[in-house]
Parts: structure tokens; C-alpha cells; sequence
DNA sequence: CTCGGTGCAAAGGGTTTGCAGAGAC
DNA sequence: GTCTCTGCAAACCCTTTGCACCGAG
């Protein structure tokens, strides 16, 4: 699609226009936590958004950071993945409905789209299921990793 | 595969050989536990097996259902399962990898195998990820709940 | 001026842990 | 007899809430 960098800019004014759409105000304590989501790098942890706004600006509260976080994830602005191993679910922008692949190594998410979602419906559907909505997540390796395993022999 | 009840049975069996064979022993709340564990017929979270544990027998305290869960979940035994709209992740018993579909409606739970993975992995082969691992879940309605939709006049 | 947004601190609620006693093997 | 498992209750930790004040529109 385009550029890591790119896409986060896009997604900053993404959610300071839907601010802005909504009738929300636009204040300096939303402002920074927009800012320190559009430059997340990896999907995160509510308790890692609340450390990097506080390392950002410590006079801003938690509950503000959550309250926003809710706020976006109702607008589905931000959405929730779910972490490979166990517990913990995690966070991140984008827009549209796609899938995401996280790099086991260094984090980095990214986006991509099944060409036939129809395979899955398919297969429910033979045991007399109707599909309405999925949740697909991949966890593997990113190009650069890989090279990287690659160029250390192995 | 085979019918509900098979499974449930075969689960139960399968749990307690597991606790056997990994030297655990065998006591009266963890069997009470994996009793109620195995009649269990949608996913479920661990607050619900909690209840489900004391109506059997309000002897048990939570710690052991939770420490017992976690026992089961290090063993593939218990799986975590990602509730459709936000929050909950719930839990479910199955043998093997497979995927879930889940009735929106009755809150039934039926694995499935997807013929071809591959066609996952080779969406993300194309952006030059390797896939290691991944989290499918179907959400939609099941057979008898569809049916009785269109009873209903719909 | 009006209300939505904010920080603070306290409340909430699910999960985990420490400990001494019980019971499996 | 040993060592794991158990129940209890307290501790934890993340998230939400209540409240009075602030400031965007």
C-alpha cells in the first residue's frame, strides 16, 4: 500500500478529522495522545499507550488516555488484536477492514487482505453455518528479519 | 467428526490421562473441576467455570479453578478463544489445532479445519512474511438457530 | 456562557499469590 | 513421610468512575 510513515500520518489526520466530525473538541491532552498513537510502531498495550503519553506529557492522566482509547475503538479508529502466546490483547490503528500480520521479532504490523474470504465462509457453511464475521490474525516473520536471520548464517 | 457428547467425553478423558501422565495428582476438586470443564457447551469465561465449579461443590476455591486452568492452557488443553465484539476472551476444550465458529446466537462452538492454510500463508509470503502461526475465528449462526430463524418467518 | 473534557484519587473486579494445613502416592 | 495441592484471604493490577475544575467553541 504505501510507506510505514505515510500511513501514520495518514492515520493522525484520520483521527483528528473524526474528532473534528464528530462535534469532539479538539484539546491539547487529545492532541498528544493522537500524536504518540499515529507513531506506534507495533500494536501496544493500553499500558504502553499511558507510559508514552506520560513520557510525552506527565500531566496527562491515565483515565484520559483510556477514555480516549474507548472512544476511538467505538468509532473503530483503533481495534483490538490479540496478542500470539496468551493473555494480553493489543491495540492498533488503522483503517478499513483487513487483516494484520505481527512480526514475532520486531513487532511491525502490518496489513493485508485475503483474496477469498470465501474459502472460510465456505468451509463453515458446510457444516450448515452462516459466516457474519471473522477474526484472522498471523504471526510470522517480517522480510527484514528474516534477511537479517538470513545474513547471520542461518 | 463425531457428536457432541463423544468429544465431551473423550475431552474428559483425555484431560484426566493428561494429569496422570504428567505425574499431577489426581484429587478430588481437580476432578470435580474437569467434570464441570467437560460439560461445558460454549466457550466460557473463567468467572463462569468459577460459578459452575461452586454450584458443584462450593468446597473449591477459585485459586484452584485458576490454577488448574492454567495448568490445562501450558498443557493445549484449554484454549483461549476471542469473543466477537470486544473484551472477553473465553475458553474452550478441543483436541488438535483447528478453528472455532461460534453461534452469535446460541453461544454454540464447533471447530472446523480449513482446508488450505496455505492460502494464508501465501497472502503474507507475498508481502515477504513468513507465517509461523495463526488466529482464526468464525463468527456466524449455527444450523439450528438458522432454521429457526426462517420458522419464525424471519 | 455552556458543556464536554480533564486530573486526581478512590473504587471495581478479575486473577494471582502467600501461607499453613490436608491428602495423594 | 514427602511433596503437591488446597482454601482462604490478602495482594495486585489494569480499568473505570466520581467529582470539582477548566477551557473549547
Amino acid at each position: 500500500m504505501d510507506t510505514g510513515d505515510g500511513t501514520r500520518k495518514a492515520a493522525l489526520a484520520q483521527m483528528e478529522r473524526a474528532l473534528d466530525e464528530q462535534g469532539l473538541r479538539s484539546t491539547a491532552p487529545r492532541r498528544t495522545i493522537l500524536r504518540v498513537l499515529a507513531s506506534m510502531q507495533h500494536p501496544f498495550t493500553p499500558t504502553e499507550l499511558t507510559e508514552q503519553v506520560a513520557a510525552a506529557d506527565d500531566s496527562i492522566g491515565r483515565a484520559s488516555v483510556y477514555r480516549l482509547l474507548q472512544l476511538l475503538r467505538s468509532r473503530d479508529i483503533v481495534e483490538r488484536l490479540h496478542g500470539p502466546a496468551d493473555e494480553q490483547y493489543l491495540l492498533c490503528l488503522e483503517e478499513g477492514h483487513h487483516h494484520h500480520v505481527v512480526c514475532e521479532v520486531c513487532g511491525r504490523t502490518q496489513s493485508f487482505t485475503l483474496e477469498d474470504t470465501d474459502a472460510i465462509a465456505r468451509a463453515v457453511e458446510r457444516l450448515g453455518y452462516r459466516m457474519h464475521d471473522h477474526v484472522l490474525q498471523v504471526y510470522g516473520c517480517c522480510p527484514e528479519c528474516l534477511s537479517k536471520q538470513d545474513a547471520n548464517g542461518r
